[in-house]
DNA sequence: AAGTTGCTCAACCGCTTCTGG
DNA sequence: ACCAGAAGCGGTTGAGCAACT
């Protein structure tokens, strides 16, 4: 009953059970004592073969911004982009260092441990010309691949001063980007959009 | 050297989603 | 349509370590 065990889906990357039975029978020979759940956390987020370690690259910076500002902490769905990592690093990357860089950092003797002072704005704007990142009050800006149209492919270039406008009403359905111009005007740049299907998401350019 | 504070990240927890009976 | 049970997901915690006083 229920759902396929997802191990049947990982046998090839060695699991080769189910999670619910497998620390019964690690204990047979080693006395583990695990749930199937921490099981199958400790294998997906360390474990598994072809987990990157270490520091993230500005291109996954950069992708992981991308994301979270239009579609918010699905971090299953950015991992999902960033091939090697996991959901859970990139949560606690972005809760322990991205999102400082973000949106900068209160005075020590105002923090608690565990808590970022500023809370994070709904919105991000990445400045191409300077390579920083800020928040901004309406807009979003976005990435675009530079020669495809999924993120997948990690070299992502910068649409300069594209905004995606109200996002939180966009998650899945298409975003309309918008160019901004120096005298203030707003042109129609193109269109991003995710798929809630696989996660993916496509930018496409006027 | 000892105590305090802050940071990192693996793991836990509880809720949601999925799927076959 | 409903239920049961398993996987999936995201928020949170806390141990261990580093940096600072």
């Amino acid at each position: 009953m229920g759902r396929a065990p997802c191990c049947d889906k990982a046998k090839a990357t060695g699991t080769g059970g189910n999670w619910i039975t497998l620390p019964q029978k690690a204990g047979e020979f080693e006395g583990l004592r695990r749930c199937g759940k921490s099981c199958r956390l400790r294998w997906l987020n360390y474990l598994r073969p072809n987990i990157k370690h270490g520091e993230f690259s500005d291109d996954e910076d950069k992708i992981i911004c991308t994301l979270f500002a239009s579609i918010g902490s699905r971090w299953s769905i950015i991992a999902a982009q960033l091939p090697g990592r996991t959901d859970n690093d990139i949560k606690n990357y972005w809760n322990t260092k991205l999102k400082k860089k973000l949106f900068g950092r209160a005075p020590q003797s105002q923090r608690k441990p565990h808590q970022i002072s500023s809370s994070p704005s709904s919105t991000v704007l990445y400045n191409c010309s300077s390579n920083t990142y800020h928040t901004a009050p309406t807009s979003f800006s976005c990435f675009e691949p530079s020669n495809s149209s999924s993120f997948s492919n990690t070299s992502a270039s910068c649409l300069t001063d594209v905004s995606i406008l109200q996002p939180q009403e966009s998650l899945f359905g298409p975003i309309q980007l918008h160019q901004l111009h120096d005298n203030g005007v707003q042109m129609l740049a193109g269109e991003a959009s995710c798929r809630s299907s696989d996660g993916s998401c496509s930018i496409k350019k006027n």
